[in-house]
DNA sequence: ACCTCGCCAGACACCGGTGTCAACGCCCGC
DNA sequence: GCGGGCGTTGACACCGGTGTCTGGCGAGGT
């Protein structure tokens, strides 16, 4: 018995569920010291079996769970992780979020989400700032701030356990995911070099996003295997908005000699060509080919149905939290499954050949 | 000097900013008790003035703040908001968060989300798990789950801090952020009707959500207020979903007497309408007018461009946690700013005239 | 001059956990 | 029989704040 004893009315209530239990409550029912069961919780080797079972069954009779804010004062550290992102595209982030959260399940960790502008001057101190004030477990970090150098510095500089998504390893393996946006490219590349394009354009992604140079190289390396080239002229830069690819597939298709199929860096940049072949009185495909990347909703709902690279975004973050977690089975699969993959529907065709 | 001496090398590491400075580092440095700098924090009135300033000047020299986790422990009841959510469409979702986001900042509090599955049975079990797992200040909920009882009732009774929000007052006026969809409707339903469309379909949500119903019934009066009605073989029950918005506009289009117009309950679902339009060879709008619900990006992604009712999400969210935080200023605002407004895009024109 | 009251500030316990270190019992080897 | 080492446990301080209670002090009443 550490602690004095609890008046009458405390046992009463925490026996009909009105107070939750405490690590002293436990102590005292199970006759040993906090200490002790705070080694049961941590699970401490050092505890005798026979103790480790009397502990553990007062802690299933009375539901205790320690308590995160005091385990957090203790350990320095919070029960929390921080997702950092600056992507605007809100099915990235809430596939993200669900990915996360799959991996966090159980786990006792709660997921707090940060939006921030990569552009600001005061990006670095105000995501510390957060991380600090939260004290928070780990962060992981997505597109295109995970790119960023003097975030991950700050990271090392302080301490904080974090995980950068990216489309290349921008760090060592323990701290990066890879998504292979390349391998995405190549299928894109192929399908569309398969399908006998010849002349096809590219709208790439904003030169600061790893993405979009990677699924452009992919791309140019699945049209080389069969042949064919991206001219220069028919690469436009956009940026990942629906707007900017409506205005790049509109140069593009404004050049004398056109492209008969167009590989969209994003979804949303493939919604806008749609857009603009429709302005420009051609039709998908049986004018124009397009093909998106992503495959978020918003393929399914254009007309045509867009042909796209299905970016497993969830599983992504669900390894991510599992790497910030310290599971390390995830990483054992086969790699196979989180690969991008092609996802063929209406909007990819063979060129000249009419709609049906 | 109220605590022990602090070795020299502790000072040394807050100068340099290698370790942040605690309560009892501001007492000491300002020559007072922590109780003090506590008054000081907490804005107790019962401070002289010169001793507040001494204070202050110390804590903004250092720039000290106050551990949430600390905080947190003595005041049994964290710094974290919950957004508890079950509607799966992404763009509502992050909407929300940047509305609560926004009105969050600098306030030290974070935002912590939890989906949740409405049908489950574990559903007030698992909300309460996460509210009091880590003491939650209090929460957000937003329909469906906002118009679950047994949760608002659960929350009542654990003392948690809570603000709902749905489309009519559910709770009190304190508890209920009203998003007023009936006048969404109502908007809806005058802008056909002006058209000349006489003839009318509805795609409704699900029944569960009362949004569903309130759409409806706005919809119903801006359809009355020139003189035409809703005839029940035109009203189809969808479930927000783009597949079911397809499926009841296919039913809606096979009648001999076909609607020229219909409202779809949101846009996803009159995505679904244009895709069945175009499968049964109809033209939008020149054989059917299609009006959406939310102006979500979709809206203006498709094609024709969706007229739509906007739903000022994002600013709600915003409201909502004002009102969790007590900031009362918002609320004074005209209502007018946050009431459901028209978009008029292409997908509707008068009945039977021809695209342009 | 004395008592009371209100204002202000501090001592101390406490929130619910963990780290450190010492004590205990037991088995081993000499 | 005794010292040493190991496995197990607990006492106590501590993490960084807040609640309660008490005491010192000056102003106001009698």
């Amino acid at each position: 018995m550490s602690s004095r004893t609890p008046k009458p009315s405390d046992d009463e209530a925490l026996q009909s569920g009105r107070r939750r239990a405490t690590i002293n409550d436990v102590a005292r029912l199970a006759g040993v010291s906090k200490k002790t069961v705070s080694r049961v919780i941590n699970r401490s080797p050092s505890v005798r079996p026979e103790t480790r079972e009397k502990i553990e069954a007062v802690i299933a009779r009375y539901g205790y769970a320690p308590d995160p804010q005091a385990r957090g004062l203790a350990f320095r550290r919070s029960f929390l992780i921080g997702l950092i992102y600056d992507n605007p595209n809100p099915q990235y982030v809430v596939n993200m979020q669900l990915g996360l959260l799959d991996g966090m399940r159980g786990s006792g960790f709660e997921l707090v989400v940060h939006p921030c502008d990569r552009g600001s001057t005061t990006l670095v101190p105000d995501i510390r700032a957060f991380i600090e004030r939260q004290k928070l477990f780990g962060v992981v970090l997505t597109p295109s701030v995970s790119e960023d150098e003097a975030v991950a510095e700050m990271l090392r500089e302080i301490g904080c356990e974090y995980v950068r998504v990216a489309s290349v390893a921008v760090d060592s393996e323990a701290h990066s995911i890879v998504t292979r946006d390349r391998h995405g490219g190549l299928l894109a590349g192929r399908h569309l070099a398969e399908l006998g394009h010849r002349r096809v354009g590219f709208i790439s992604g904003p030169d600061r996003f790893r993405s979009s140079h990677e699924r452009r190289g992919g791309f140019e390396e699945g049209l080389k295997e069969h042949g064919v080239a991206l001219a220069a002229d028919c690469v436009a830069e956009g940026a990942y908005t629906f707007e900017s690819g409506m205005e790049a597939a509109a140069r593009l298709l404004a050049l004398k000699d056109r492209p008969t199929a167009i590989f969209a860096g994003n979804d949303e940049m493939a919604a806008g060509v749609l857009h603009a072949a429709r302005r420009a009185g051609l039709s998908v495909p049986g004018d124009l080919s397009v093909i998106g990347f992503d495959d978020f909703q918003i393929a399914s709902r254009v007309w045509p149905p867009l042909t796209t690279i299905r970016a497993p975004t969830r599983e992504i973050g669900r390894l991510a939290a599992d790497r910030l977690l310290g599971v390390t089975e995830g990483d054992k699969r086969d790699p196979e499954w989180r690969l991008p993959s092609l996802v063929v529907r209406d909007s990819t065709a063979a060129p000249g050949k009419q709609e049906p």
